[in-house]
DNA sequence: GTCGCGATTTGCT
DNA sequence: GCAAATCGCGACA
């Protein structure tokens, strides 16, 4: 367990999420993923750097609008390997899009990070409520693709247990910027967050 | 405030 | 050739 507002050492490195978390189904793993933490480790300070999840989607093999729908080779075979892994890939011609691997044993679906809230003060200047600022303010590119995202002190990023608060309520929404199954009710967002991309 | 455009990878048609 | 899990900027109202 992590404070919230704390940046933490080597020596006392913030745990991980373990990897059971990410093989259950991808839906429910996008909405439980709200109030975990992502971390980043920075070598410079040899220093924990938390960021609280508010805003997620879920992918799955039966989606039209995932990359893994209908095909299995390419970018999208790390979608069938194991829960935990990164998933980044490139869009626009501009941006990095992160995702987790999560789903159940033989099947395929990952969860992209929309938004993540800045936990330090030192970090809260960072642009990060939407997924191509959150990359860009993180350093986020394809070198993290396929890195497992479930290990401290070894990944550069993993995800970690976070401080569920009491009042958290989620929204369901639809997902944005798609057009092949985009009646979908596969986002979610922790209601008043000001880190959320679009309300 | 809202709208439209450009950035220029990846993979499918 | 073109759409895509996007964003920032400049034009105009």
């Amino acid at each position: 367990m992590v404070a919230d507002d704390a940046l933490c050492s080597v020596l006392n490195p913030p745990s991980a999420l373990p990897s059971a978390f990410f093989e259950r189904d991808t839906v429910q793993v996008a909405q439980e993923l709200l109030g975990h933490l992502l971390i980043l480790y920075d070598p410079g300070s040899s220093l924990y750097v938390p960021y609280r999840i508010v805003e997620t989607e879920a992918y799955t093999d039966e989606d039209p609008a995932c990359h893994a729908y209908g095909r299995r080779h390419g970018r999208a075979e790390t979608l069938y390997k194991q829960a935990g892994l990164a998933y980044v890939y490139f869009i626009y011609g501009m941006y990095f899009c992160l995702n987790v691997v999560a789903k159940t044993e033989g099947r395929a679906g990952a969860v992209l990070f929309r938004a993540v809230e800045p936990l330090h003060a030192d970090y809260r200047i960072l642009k990060t409520h939407g997924p191509g600022r959150l990359t860009k303010a993180l350093g986020i590119t394809k070198a993290l693709h396929n890195e497992v995202l479930l290990t401290s002190p070894d990944s550069p990023l993993f995800l970690a247990q976070g401080q569920k608060t009491d009042k958290m309520s989620i929204i369901t929404t639809t997902r944005i910027g798609i057009r092949k199954a985009a009646d979908y009710p596969w986002r979610f967002y922790i209601r008043d967050n000001p880190y959320v991309s679009v309300k």
